[in-house]
DNA sequence: GCGACAG
DNA sequence: ATCTTGTCGC
């Protein structure tokens, strides 16, 4: 990747991080059962094998505390940007904010109160990922869940770590993820009692930390967040449907 | 040179 | 992200 673009990334980063709001911002937030919050979204992108061009973008709205879909998007898009460790933002966060300008155009009474996103939110190099991006520039509250651990600031997958995930008892328990400098920058999740491999949730915008887990866990079903999951799902399919086996 | 590398 | 079957257990 050339540098100067690189270097544009990383200023526009610093910039948009001067917004961001790391605290509990929303009544509904520090209720005990969340009372107040009836629509969590969820934003994911789907590719098809060979191609890392053309992607199905995909934003669900989902029920709370029922869980269950009440909206759906599915967008063919052209991305433009390519996938940099730590600049996964500026590949995706285009379409997720057109999907959320479309619901918001079409039916802006079934706009999400937070949405969660598939990759980190402050658990990032710089302290500003894909949903601190996201966040920031929807201006909605949003939860960075990354299904795998980025080593960051000293946080590494060695034998420590190991034994903090095998002393996850149930769903719900959970460990930080601590800097070299004794800075939180996230944690790791039980999501629940079935999965041994724990989710890395992150502040992503308008959220504390402990509300970012305590929302999580209650969202899972499944190791995955239910609109995390319903996003990749139904992109999948639409992607599945629409472009079959590109054999012979 | 070696290891890391969200999606 | 995607490439991919079976297997074990409730």
């Amino acid at each position: 990747m050339s540098v100067p673009l690189i270097q544009q990334w990383e200023s526009e980063q610093d910039r948009l991080r001067q917004q961001l709001l790391d605290v509990d911002s929303e009544d509904w937030q520090t209720r005990p059962d969340f009372s107040g919050l009836e629509r969590v979204g969820g934003v994911d992108l789907s590719f098809i094998k060979g191609d890392d061009v053309n992607a199905c973008a995909q934003l669900v709205v989902l029920s709370y505390p029922q869980l269950e879909v009440l909206y759906e998007d599915s967008q063919m898009v052209a991305l433009t940007a390519p996938y940099v460790p730590g600049f996964l933002a500026f590949r995706e966060t285009p379409f997720l904010l057109e999907a959320l300008e479309r619901l918001k155009k079409k039916q802006p009474s079934l706009l999400p109160q937070v949405v969660f996103v598939d990759g980190n939110g402050l658990f990032h190099y710089r302290e500003f990922g894909l949903a601190c991006h996201l966040g920031v520039l929807s201006g909605l509250p949003c939860v960075g869940v990354a299904k795998n651990l980025l080593q960051v600031q000293g946080v590494a997958k060695d034998e420590q770590h190991q034994s903090q995930i095998n002393a996850l008892q149930k769903g719900g328990d959970s460990f930080p993820l601590v800097t070299t400098s004794g800075k939180v920058l996230g944690k790791a999740l039980r999501s629940s009692d079935e999965s041994k491999k724990p989710i890395y949730v992150s502040v992503g915008h308008m959220i504390s930390l402990d509300t970012a887990v305590r929302l999580t866990h209650s969202c899972c079903r499944y190791r995955v967040p239910e609109p995390i999951r319903q996003a990749d799902c139904r992109s999948r399919e639409y992607l599945r449907i629409r472009f079959p086996a590109a054999d012979t």
